[in-house]
DNA sequence: AATATTGTACTAGTGTCGTAGTACAATAAT
DNA sequence: ATTATTGTACTACGACACTAGTACAATATT
């Protein structure tokens, strides 16, 4: 099971919010393979938005296999386990990271500077 | 002087290309304290796009400080060290850093596994 | 079989972003 | 003074993103 929190006034839009708690669930072990998800209806209630939101949601996780839906039945955490899409766990990591270089590099921060201060970060 | 490339299919909006490349070039060395920068309508040629865009990108970097507009004069690199506005640069990198870590950790990726990649791609 | 529950498809409205067209205002050059 | 050059302001248009409303289709339940 998961608790959703939504902020509205936060910039990154609501699906996408919901995308991102959904992986940290997965990541962290919160949520397991296999386990079923909210109701798009269900979830939508509880939110306060709209069932499409949270059926996109679903659906850009679906894409990348990371749930599995069926109608009428529910949605699911998927059982192959995500750590098989080795290919496209590491392009994310590529692309993130040249993407991040990329802007600190354009500010004139130091390789050095930049690992110090995700070290410091460490949550 | 400096040389700009825009590469319109690349997502990233043309005026912000523009500010990376300045912000670039400065903190490269390769753009100093005082040089004057093509004009908005001469770029606005050279790279085939309206001057408009060439402006928003000179507006940002003058409000960051950065660089210093005159109607009927020119633009041209701040005079004021870049360095001066510490506090703003220390924001920039924790805010960078921070949205960073939020999608790493989003999907799963381990502090030491995101910091032996950046190592990787040191440029 | 009939009904309820689930995800899906289609449409539309709203807002924002990026870029461009055009006219204006300030400074420099003649 | 007049003209040229420079940045600026205003408007508008197209594209896209985000969310919502509503109807449809597939599966489960009774």
């Amino acid at each position: 099971m998961i608790n959703f929190i939504l902020d509205p006034k936060n910039g990154v839009p609501l699906y996408r919010q919901i995308i991102n708690q959904i992986r940290f669930g997965i990541a962290s072990g919160q949520l397991k393979s296999g386990e079923q998800l909210p109701t798009v209806r269900a979830l939508a209630v509880e939110l306060k938005i709209n069932l499409n939101t949270i059926a996109k949601a679903y659906k850009e996780l679906e894409i990348q296999s990371v749930l599995e839906s069926q109608q009428g039945t529910g949605t699911f955490i998927s059982s192959t386990k995500v750590e098989l899409n080795h290919d496209e766990r590491a392009k994310k990591l590529t692309d993130t990271c040249s993407e991040f270089l990329s802007v600190t590099n354009a500010y004139g921060f130091s390789h050095k500077e930049i690992i110090e201060k995700l070290k410091m970060m460490k949550p």
